[in-house]
DNA sequence: GTTCACAAAAAAATCGATTATTAGACAATA
DNA sequence: TATTGTCTAATAATCGATTTTTTTGTGAAC
Protein backbone atom coordinates (compact mmCIF):
# COMPACT_ATOMS: atom_id res chain seq x y z
CA UNK A 1 0.00 0.00 0.00
CA UNK A 2 3.22 1.93 0.69
CA UNK A 3 4.29 3.78 -2.53
CA UNK A 4 7.61 4.81 -2.18
CA UNK A 5 8.08 8.36 -3.31
CA UNK A 6 10.82 9.23 -6.37
CA UNK A 7 12.92 10.97 -3.79
CA UNK A 8 13.45 8.20 -1.42
CA UNK A 9 14.53 5.86 -4.23
CA UNK A 10 16.84 8.31 -5.44
CA UNK A 11 20.75 7.59 -4.99
CA UNK A 12 21.89 9.33 -2.18
CA UNK A 13 18.94 10.58 -1.01
CA UNK A 14 18.34 10.62 2.56
CA UNK A 15 17.19 14.17 2.08
CA UNK A 16 12.82 13.06 1.82
CA UNK A 17 10.93 16.54 1.58
CA UNK A 18 8.48 17.37 4.45
CA UNK A 19 5.79 20.06 4.58
CA UNK A 20 8.08 22.59 6.24
CA UNK A 21 10.93 21.98 3.95
CA UNK A 22 9.13 22.71 1.09
CA UNK A 23 7.20 25.43 2.01
CA UNK A 24 10.58 27.18 3.56
CA UNK A 25 12.08 26.63 0.09
CA UNK A 26 8.89 28.22 -1.45
CA UNK A 27 8.73 30.80 0.75
CA UNK A 28 12.33 31.67 0.29
CA UNK A 29 12.06 32.11 -3.02
CA UNK A 30 8.83 34.17 -2.99
CA UNK A 31 10.22 36.67 -0.53
CA UNK A 32 13.34 37.07 -2.86
CA UNK A 33 11.80 37.22 -6.10
CA UNK A 34 9.35 40.04 -4.13
CA UNK A 35 6.17 38.34 -4.12
CA UNK A 36 5.34 40.12 -0.95
CA UNK A 37 5.73 44.29 -0.17
CA UNK A 38 8.37 45.27 2.15
CA UNK A 39 7.14 45.63 5.45
CA UNK A 40 4.12 43.58 4.83
CA UNK A 41 2.85 42.09 7.94
CA UNK A 42 2.37 38.24 7.08
CA UNK A 43 -1.00 36.29 7.68
CA UNK A 44 -0.53 33.19 9.06
CA UNK A 45 -4.06 31.80 7.48
CA UNK A 46 -3.03 32.92 4.15
CA UNK A 47 0.15 31.76 4.02
CA UNK A 48 -1.80 28.78 5.37
CA UNK A 49 -4.07 28.39 2.47
CA UNK A 50 -1.64 29.58 -0.51
CA UNK A 51 0.54 27.32 0.26
CA UNK A 52 -1.86 24.67 1.02
CA UNK A 53 -0.30 23.16 4.38
CA UNK A 54 -1.07 23.38 8.27
CA UNK A 55 -0.19 25.62 10.52
CA UNK A 56 3.46 23.57 12.69
CA UNK A 57 5.23 23.02 9.53
CA UNK A 58 4.29 26.86 8.14
CA UNK A 59 5.12 28.25 11.55
CA UNK A 60 8.42 25.92 11.55
CA UNK A 61 9.54 27.23 7.85
CA UNK A 62 8.99 31.38 9.24
CA UNK A 63 10.96 30.55 12.42
CA UNK A 64 13.73 29.33 10.02
CA UNK A 65 13.33 32.38 7.92
CA UNK A 66 13.41 34.42 10.70
CA UNK A 67 16.59 33.15 11.87
CA UNK A 68 18.09 33.40 8.22
CA UNK A 69 17.27 36.62 7.98
CA UNK A 70 14.33 36.67 5.13
CA UNK A 71 11.93 37.93 7.91
CA UNK A 72 11.07 39.74 10.54
CA UNK A 73 10.17 37.81 14.10
CA UNK A 74 8.41 39.70 16.52
CA UNK A 75 6.78 38.15 19.90
CA UNK A 76 3.46 37.54 20.29
CA UNK A 77 2.51 40.22 16.82
CA UNK A 78 3.62 37.37 14.01
CA UNK A 79 5.86 37.95 11.13
CA UNK A 80 6.53 40.85 8.52
CA UNK A 81 9.08 41.51 5.97
CA UNK A 82 11.97 43.31 6.21
CA UNK A 83 11.82 47.20 5.01
CA UNK A 84 14.26 48.21 2.12
CA UNK A 85 16.37 50.45 3.15
CA UNK A 86 19.45 52.06 1.08
CA UNK A 87 21.78 52.25 4.38
CA UNK A 88 21.48 48.29 4.50
CA UNK A 89 21.77 47.49 0.88
CA UNK A 90 24.97 49.29 1.00
CA UNK A 91 25.89 47.45 3.74
CA UNK A 92 24.98 44.48 1.96
CA UNK A 93 26.61 45.05 -0.93
CA UNK A 94 30.29 46.35 0.28
CA UNK A 95 30.35 43.21 2.53
CA UNK A 96 29.52 41.45 -0.31
CA UNK A 97 32.96 42.75 -2.21
CA UNK A 98 34.50 42.72 0.88
CA UNK A 99 34.07 38.69 1.31
CA UNK A 100 33.50 37.37 -2.41
CA UNK A 101 36.78 39.33 -3.44
CA UNK A 102 38.27 37.36 -0.24
CA UNK A 103 36.58 34.17 -1.45
CA UNK A 104 37.94 34.35 -5.02
CA UNK A 105 41.51 34.93 -3.95
CA UNK A 106 41.16 31.34 -1.63
CA UNK A 107 39.36 29.86 -4.76
CA UNK A 108 42.71 30.90 -6.77
CA UNK A 109 44.91 29.03 -4.66
CA UNK A 110 42.93 26.03 -4.48
CA UNK A 111 41.31 25.40 -7.79
CA UNK A 112 42.19 23.15 -10.48
CA UNK A 113 41.37 22.58 -13.96
CA UNK A 114 38.40 20.72 -12.88
CA UNK A 115 37.35 24.09 -11.12
CA UNK A 116 37.76 26.06 -14.85
CA UNK A 117 35.98 23.42 -16.75
CA UNK A 118 33.13 24.02 -13.79
CA UNK A 119 32.95 27.80 -14.61
CA UNK A 120 33.20 27.85 -18.37
CA UNK A 121 29.96 24.91 -18.08
CA UNK A 122 28.08 27.14 -15.82
CA UNK A 123 29.37 30.47 -17.87
CA UNK A 124 28.02 28.71 -21.02
CA UNK A 125 24.62 28.23 -19.27
CA UNK A 126 24.67 31.18 -18.10
CA UNK A 127 25.18 32.38 -21.79
CA UNK A 128 22.40 30.82 -23.00
CA UNK A 129 19.68 31.99 -20.36
CA UNK A 130 20.53 35.45 -21.03
CA UNK A 131 19.24 34.67 -24.87
CA UNK A 132 15.93 33.71 -23.36
CA UNK A 133 14.76 36.89 -20.63
CA UNK A 134 11.53 35.18 -20.93
CA UNK A 135 12.51 32.28 -18.73
CA UNK A 136 13.48 34.58 -15.35
CA UNK A 137 13.56 32.09 -13.08
CA UNK A 138 15.62 29.53 -15.21
CA UNK A 139 18.12 32.94 -15.91
CA UNK A 140 18.45 33.22 -12.14
CA UNK A 141 18.96 29.69 -11.02
CA UNK A 142 21.92 30.08 -13.93
CA UNK A 143 23.50 33.19 -12.62
CA UNK A 144 23.06 31.64 -8.87
CA UNK A 145 24.96 28.92 -9.90
CA UNK A 146 27.82 30.89 -11.97
CA UNK A 147 28.75 32.93 -9.07
CA UNK A 148 28.66 30.08 -6.46
CA UNK A 149 30.71 27.88 -8.93
CA UNK A 150 33.31 30.65 -9.09
CA UNK A 151 33.91 30.67 -5.41
CA UNK A 152 33.33 27.19 -4.81
CA UNK A 153 36.84 26.01 -4.15
CA UNK A 154 37.46 28.66 -1.48
CA UNK A 155 37.96 26.09 0.66
CA UNK A 156 36.14 28.53 3.82
CA UNK A 157 32.47 26.57 4.40
CA UNK A 158 31.65 29.50 6.61
CA UNK A 159 32.35 32.17 4.32
CA UNK A 160 30.42 30.77 1.73
CA UNK A 161 27.78 30.32 3.85
CA UNK A 162 27.96 33.86 4.63
CA UNK A 163 28.06 34.86 1.13
CA UNK A 164 25.31 32.94 0.21
CA UNK A 165 22.85 34.93 2.71
CA UNK A 166 24.58 38.38 1.59
CA UNK A 167 23.35 37.26 -2.06
CA UNK A 168 20.07 36.34 -1.10
CA UNK A 169 19.37 39.65 0.73
CA UNK A 170 20.58 41.65 -2.54
CA UNK A 171 18.97 39.73 -4.69
CA UNK A 172 15.80 40.64 -3.23
CA UNK A 173 16.24 44.48 -3.33
CA UNK A 174 17.77 43.89 -7.27
CA UNK A 175 14.44 41.89 -8.12
CA UNK A 176 12.46 44.81 -7.15
CA UNK A 177 14.57 47.21 -8.75
CA UNK A 178 13.46 48.10 -12.45
CA UNK A 179 15.70 46.94 -15.03
CA UNK A 180 18.51 48.95 -16.59
CA UNK A 181 19.31 47.54 -20.27
CA UNK A 182 22.36 49.37 -20.61
CA UNK A 183 23.72 48.50 -17.29
CA UNK A 184 22.53 45.17 -17.55
CA UNK A 185 24.28 44.29 -20.71
CA UNK A 186 27.71 45.42 -19.27
CA UNK A 187 26.95 43.04 -16.24
CA UNK A 188 26.20 39.91 -18.72
CA UNK A 189 29.62 40.54 -20.61
CA UNK A 190 31.25 40.68 -17.27
CA UNK A 191 30.31 36.99 -16.16
CA UNK A 192 32.39 36.08 -19.58
CA UNK A 193 35.57 38.30 -18.86
CA UNK A 194 35.76 37.05 -15.41
CA UNK A 195 35.78 33.30 -16.43
CA UNK A 196 38.47 33.89 -18.48
CA UNK A 197 40.40 36.06 -16.17
CA UNK A 198 39.88 32.66 -14.43
CA UNK A 199 41.50 30.67 -16.98
CA UNK A 200 44.08 32.57 -17.58
CA UNK A 201 44.38 32.65 -13.56
CA UNK A 202 44.83 36.89 -13.70
CA UNK A 203 43.78 36.70 -9.79
CA UNK A 204 44.31 40.83 -9.29
CA UNK A 205 41.91 41.49 -12.55
CA UNK A 206 39.97 39.02 -11.04
CA UNK A 207 39.08 40.77 -8.20
CA UNK A 208 39.20 44.15 -10.01
CA UNK A 209 36.18 42.96 -12.03
CA UNK A 210 34.05 40.92 -9.17
CA UNK A 211 34.08 44.39 -7.31
CA UNK A 212 33.23 46.24 -10.43
CA UNK A 213 30.58 43.58 -11.22
CA UNK A 214 29.01 44.20 -7.47
CA UNK A 215 29.08 47.73 -7.45
CA UNK A 216 27.00 47.79 -11.05
CA UNK A 217 24.41 45.73 -9.37
CA UNK A 218 24.52 47.64 -6.60
CA UNK A 219 23.49 50.79 -8.64
CA UNK A 220 20.91 48.56 -10.23
CA UNK A 221 19.23 47.30 -6.96
CA UNK A 222 19.48 51.04 -5.62
CA UNK A 223 16.15 51.19 -7.88
CA UNK A 224 14.35 48.96 -5.25
CA UNK A 225 14.78 51.70 -2.26
CA UNK A 226 11.93 54.25 -2.27
CA UNK A 227 13.21 57.71 -2.98
CA UNK A 228 12.33 60.02 -0.38
CA UNK A 229 12.07 63.67 -2.29
CA UNK A 230 14.33 66.07 -0.59
CA UNK B 1 -8.44 37.14 36.83
CA UNK B 2 -5.70 37.89 34.56
CA UNK B 3 -2.54 38.80 36.34
CA UNK B 4 -0.50 40.91 33.94
CA UNK B 5 3.15 38.97 33.41
CA UNK B 6 6.20 41.37 34.79
CA UNK B 7 7.60 41.14 31.80
CA UNK B 8 4.74 43.01 30.20
CA UNK B 9 4.61 45.75 32.75
CA UNK B 10 8.33 46.71 31.98
CA UNK B 11 8.76 49.94 30.39
CA UNK B 12 10.08 49.36 26.70
CA UNK B 13 8.78 45.66 26.74
CA UNK B 14 6.95 44.87 23.46
CA UNK B 15 8.75 41.84 23.40
CA UNK B 16 6.59 39.35 25.13
CA UNK B 17 8.55 36.60 26.41
CA UNK B 18 6.57 33.31 24.16
CA UNK B 19 7.22 29.64 24.84
CA UNK B 20 9.25 29.51 21.78
CA UNK B 21 11.78 32.46 22.54
CA UNK B 22 12.84 31.29 26.03
CA UNK B 23 13.48 27.80 25.00
CA UNK B 24 15.69 29.08 22.20
CA UNK B 25 17.56 30.90 24.33
CA UNK B 26 17.74 28.02 27.07
CA UNK B 27 18.71 25.56 24.18
CA UNK B 28 21.41 28.14 23.00
CA UNK B 29 22.89 28.46 25.89
CA UNK B 30 23.39 24.67 26.60
CA UNK B 31 24.70 23.70 23.24
CA UNK B 32 27.39 26.62 23.23
CA UNK B 33 27.86 25.75 26.92
CA UNK B 34 28.68 22.14 25.93
CA UNK B 35 25.66 20.89 27.87
CA UNK B 36 25.35 18.28 25.00
CA UNK B 37 27.84 15.80 23.23
CA UNK B 38 29.22 16.47 20.04
CA UNK B 39 27.25 14.64 17.22
CA UNK B 40 24.20 13.77 19.98
CA UNK B 41 21.11 12.92 18.26
CA UNK B 42 18.60 14.98 20.08
CA UNK B 43 15.59 13.13 21.72
CA UNK B 44 12.69 15.30 20.89
CA UNK B 45 10.69 14.38 23.83
CA UNK B 46 13.40 14.46 26.14
CA UNK B 47 14.08 17.88 25.50
CA UNK B 48 10.22 18.28 25.92
CA UNK B 49 10.20 16.75 29.37
CA UNK B 50 13.79 18.65 30.20
CA UNK B 51 12.39 22.30 29.16
CA UNK B 52 9.07 22.09 30.23
CA UNK B 53 7.18 22.99 27.14
CA UNK B 54 5.30 21.46 24.29
CA UNK B 55 6.35 20.34 21.08
CA UNK B 56 5.42 23.38 18.83
CA UNK B 57 7.49 25.84 20.43
CA UNK B 58 10.37 23.34 20.98
CA UNK B 59 10.28 22.71 17.14
CA UNK B 60 10.22 26.16 16.41
CA UNK B 61 13.39 26.88 18.68
CA UNK B 62 15.23 23.85 16.80
CA UNK B 63 14.29 24.87 13.20
CA UNK B 64 16.17 28.25 14.63
CA UNK B 65 18.93 27.21 16.13
CA UNK B 66 19.54 24.41 13.14
CA UNK B 67 19.23 27.63 10.78
CA UNK B 68 21.38 29.88 13.31
CA UNK B 69 23.84 26.86 12.68
CA UNK B 70 23.81 25.44 16.40
CA UNK B 71 22.15 22.64 15.15
CA UNK B 72 22.05 19.85 11.56
CA UNK B 73 18.62 18.96 10.71
CA UNK B 74 17.89 16.40 8.37
CA UNK B 75 14.31 16.00 7.29
CA UNK B 76 12.32 12.79 9.00
CA UNK B 77 15.17 11.95 11.12
CA UNK B 78 15.51 15.18 13.37
CA UNK B 79 17.99 17.09 14.85
CA UNK B 80 21.57 16.68 15.79
CA UNK B 81 24.10 18.49 17.92
CA UNK B 82 27.00 19.38 15.15
CA UNK B 83 30.22 17.53 15.41
CA UNK B 84 33.03 19.54 16.61
CA UNK B 85 36.37 18.77 13.57
CA UNK B 86 39.59 20.78 14.09
CA UNK B 87 39.05 22.26 10.63
CA UNK B 88 35.81 23.91 10.88
CA UNK B 89 37.35 25.26 14.08
CA UNK B 90 40.18 26.83 11.83
CA UNK B 91 37.43 28.17 9.60
CA UNK B 92 36.00 29.86 12.01
CA UNK B 93 38.75 31.20 13.64
CA UNK B 94 40.52 32.10 10.94
CA UNK B 95 37.34 34.30 9.87
CA UNK B 96 36.77 35.79 13.15
CA UNK B 97 40.43 37.52 12.64
CA UNK B 98 39.42 38.89 9.34
CA UNK B 99 36.01 40.14 10.36
CA UNK B 100 36.71 41.10 13.74
CA UNK B 101 39.64 43.74 12.52
CA UNK B 102 37.66 45.08 9.90
CA UNK B 103 34.98 45.70 12.10
CA UNK B 104 37.52 47.35 14.46
CA UNK B 105 39.35 49.88 11.75
CA UNK B 106 35.86 50.75 10.91
CA UNK B 107 34.85 50.84 14.46
CA UNK B 108 38.17 53.51 15.29
CA UNK B 109 36.39 55.76 12.27
CA UNK B 110 33.17 56.14 14.30
CA UNK B 111 33.56 55.51 17.47
CA UNK B 112 33.38 58.48 19.49
CA UNK B 113 34.11 59.72 23.30
CA UNK B 114 31.11 57.60 24.00
CA UNK B 115 32.59 54.55 22.84
CA UNK B 116 35.76 54.62 24.96
CA UNK B 117 33.60 55.35 27.88
CA UNK B 118 31.58 52.06 27.33
CA UNK B 119 34.08 50.05 26.26
CA UNK B 120 36.21 51.23 29.66
CA UNK B 121 33.41 50.38 31.59
CA UNK B 122 32.69 46.81 29.92
CA UNK B 123 37.02 45.99 30.64
CA UNK B 124 36.50 46.89 34.19
CA UNK B 125 33.37 44.90 34.97
CA UNK B 126 35.28 42.08 32.83
CA UNK B 127 38.12 42.44 34.95
CA UNK B 128 36.14 42.69 38.43
CA UNK B 129 34.71 38.92 36.65
CA UNK B 130 37.95 37.78 35.98
CA UNK B 131 38.22 38.17 40.06
CA UNK B 132 35.72 35.62 40.34
CA UNK B 133 36.06 32.57 38.26
CA UNK B 134 33.47 30.57 40.26
CA UNK B 135 30.74 32.39 38.52
CA UNK B 136 31.34 31.27 34.86
CA UNK B 137 28.43 32.41 33.39
CA UNK B 138 28.80 35.96 34.70
CA UNK B 139 32.23 35.84 33.26
CA UNK B 140 31.17 34.77 29.84
CA UNK B 141 28.25 37.55 29.93
CA UNK B 142 31.25 40.08 30.76
CA UNK B 143 33.43 39.04 27.76
CA UNK B 144 30.87 38.50 25.43
CA UNK B 145 29.61 42.32 26.46
CA UNK B 146 33.74 43.71 25.97
CA UNK B 147 34.15 42.18 22.34
CA UNK B 148 30.52 43.47 21.78
CA UNK B 149 30.91 47.11 22.77
CA UNK B 150 35.14 47.06 21.29
CA UNK B 151 33.27 46.49 17.66
CA UNK B 152 29.90 47.97 18.31
CA UNK B 153 30.47 51.26 16.37
CA UNK B 154 31.26 49.95 13.22
CA UNK B 155 28.38 50.72 11.17
CA UNK B 156 27.58 47.43 9.98
CA UNK B 157 25.10 45.62 11.21
CA UNK B 158 25.65 42.76 8.95
CA UNK B 159 29.13 42.28 9.98
CA UNK B 160 28.25 42.56 13.53
CA UNK B 161 25.67 39.68 13.25
CA UNK B 162 28.13 37.52 11.76
CA UNK B 163 30.87 38.14 13.92
CA UNK B 164 28.26 36.96 16.99
CA UNK B 165 27.57 33.63 15.07
CA UNK B 166 30.94 33.24 14.37
CA UNK B 167 31.92 33.88 18.17
CA UNK B 168 28.81 31.61 19.27
CA UNK B 169 30.54 29.17 17.12
CA UNK B 170 33.94 29.29 18.56
CA UNK B 171 32.81 28.99 22.07
CA UNK B 172 31.30 26.10 21.24
CA UNK B 173 35.01 24.57 20.82
CA UNK B 174 36.27 27.05 23.68
CA UNK B 175 34.42 26.24 26.18
CA UNK B 176 34.76 22.54 25.78
CA UNK B 177 38.25 22.45 26.02
CA UNK B 178 40.38 22.09 28.68
CA UNK B 179 41.82 25.03 30.44
CA UNK B 180 45.56 26.82 30.05
CA UNK B 181 45.91 28.71 33.15
CA UNK B 182 49.26 30.33 31.77
CA UNK B 183 47.15 31.09 28.36
CA UNK B 184 44.32 32.35 29.90
CA UNK B 185 46.36 34.78 32.01
CA UNK B 186 47.89 36.17 29.06
CA UNK B 187 43.87 36.63 27.24
CA UNK B 188 42.74 38.30 30.02
CA UNK B 189 45.54 41.03 30.70
CA UNK B 190 44.81 41.48 26.26
CA UNK B 191 41.63 42.93 27.19
CA UNK B 192 42.65 45.33 28.94
CA UNK B 193 45.62 46.39 26.42
CA UNK B 194 43.09 46.35 24.09
CA UNK B 195 41.05 49.04 25.84
CA UNK B 196 43.99 51.16 26.62
CA UNK B 197 44.91 51.19 22.89
CA UNK B 198 41.80 52.04 21.90
CA UNK B 199 41.59 54.95 23.61
CA UNK B 200 45.23 55.82 22.61
CA UNK B 201 43.86 55.35 19.25
CA UNK B 202 46.41 53.07 17.95
CA UNK B 203 44.58 51.55 14.90
CA UNK B 204 47.21 49.01 13.84
CA UNK B 205 48.40 47.95 17.39
CA UNK B 206 45.19 47.02 18.53
CA UNK B 207 44.44 45.01 15.43
CA UNK B 208 47.15 43.44 15.67
CA UNK B 209 46.78 43.10 19.21
CA UNK B 210 43.16 41.52 18.44
CA UNK B 211 44.42 38.94 15.51
CA UNK B 212 46.64 37.60 18.58
CA UNK B 213 43.53 37.24 21.19
CA UNK B 214 41.66 35.44 18.60
CA UNK B 215 45.13 33.42 17.51
CA UNK B 216 45.76 32.79 21.68
CA UNK B 217 41.64 31.85 21.93
CA UNK B 218 42.08 28.98 19.03
CA UNK B 219 45.01 27.80 21.01
CA UNK B 220 42.83 26.48 23.74
CA UNK B 221 39.81 25.79 21.84
CA UNK B 222 41.73 23.62 19.53
CA UNK B 223 41.59 21.11 22.88
CA UNK B 224 37.88 20.40 22.44
CA UNK B 225 38.79 18.53 18.96
CA UNK B 226 39.24 14.87 19.66
CA UNK B 227 43.23 13.93 18.52
CA UNK B 228 43.16 11.06 16.64
CA UNK B 229 46.28 9.08 17.22
CA UNK B 230 47.93 8.46 14.13
C1' DG C 1 27.04 -16.28 7.21
C1' DT C 2 24.69 -12.94 4.51
C1' DT C 3 20.78 -10.85 2.54
C1' DC C 4 16.15 -9.85 2.17
C1' DA C 5 11.33 -9.16 3.55
C1' DC C 6 8.27 -8.13 6.85
C1' DA C 7 6.24 -6.70 11.36
C1' DA C 8 6.56 -4.10 15.45
C1' DA C 9 8.27 -0.21 17.82
C1' DA C 10 10.02 4.31 18.05
C1' DA C 11 10.33 8.76 16.56
C1' DA C 12 9.34 12.71 13.54
C1' DA C 13 6.03 15.47 11.38
C1' DT C 14 1.58 17.18 11.00
C1' DC C 15 -3.21 18.34 12.07
C1' DG C 16 -7.34 20.33 14.52
C1' DA C 17 -8.72 22.55 18.50
C1' DT C 18 -7.74 25.51 22.48
C1' DT C 19 -5.67 29.30 24.93
C1' DA C 20 -3.42 33.73 25.29
C1' DT C 21 -2.30 38.12 23.41
C1' DT C 22 -2.87 42.16 20.68
C1' DA C 23 -5.19 45.84 18.05
C1' DG C 24 -9.02 48.58 17.28
C1' DA C 25 -13.48 50.52 18.43
C1' DC C 26 -16.01 52.83 21.63
C1' DA C 27 -17.43 54.94 25.86
C1' DA C 28 -16.29 57.38 30.12
C1' DT C 29 -13.68 60.85 32.30
C1' DA C 30 -10.96 64.89 33.07
C1' DT D 1 -10.46 67.68 22.98
C1' DA D 2 -7.32 64.59 24.75
C1' DT D 3 -6.74 60.75 27.65
C1' DT D 4 -7.76 56.68 29.77
C1' DG D 5 -9.98 52.41 30.33
C1' DT D 6 -12.83 48.51 28.79
C1' DC D 7 -14.64 45.46 25.66
C1' DT D 8 -14.43 42.56 21.46
C1' DA D 9 -12.79 40.69 17.23
C1' DA D 10 -8.70 39.12 15.09
C1' DT D 11 -4.59 36.68 15.29
C1' DA D 12 -0.56 34.51 17.42
C1' DA D 13 0.97 30.78 20.19
C1' DT D 14 0.40 26.48 22.22
C1' DC D 15 -1.42 21.88 23.35
C1' DG D 16 -2.90 17.00 22.69
C1' DA D 17 -3.82 13.63 19.47
C1' DT D 18 -3.07 11.60 14.93
C1' DT D 19 -0.58 10.39 10.91
C1' DT D 20 3.53 9.29 8.54
C1' DT D 21 8.14 7.81 8.30
C1' DT D 22 12.16 5.66 9.95
C1' DT D 23 14.40 2.37 12.69
C1' DT D 24 14.83 -1.97 14.88
C1' DG D 25 14.26 -6.71 15.43
C1' DT D 26 13.00 -11.28 13.80
C1' DG D 27 13.08 -15.13 10.89
C1' DA D 28 13.19 -17.31 6.33
C1' DA D 29 15.69 -17.99 1.98
C1' DC D 30 19.83 -18.24 -0.40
Amino acid sequence: MTIPKAAETMPGAGTGETAASQVFDALKRDLISGRFAAGEKLAISTLKHHYAVGLSPLREALNRLAAYGLLEQHNQRGFRVPPLAAEELEDIARLRMRFECMALSQAFEAGDAEWESQLLAAQHRLLKADEEPQDLEHWEQAHLRFHRTLLAPCGSPWLLRFIGQLHDQFDRYRRLAPGDTVIRTRLDAQHGELAQLVLNRRIQDASDLLEEHIRLSWEIARGACVDRPG
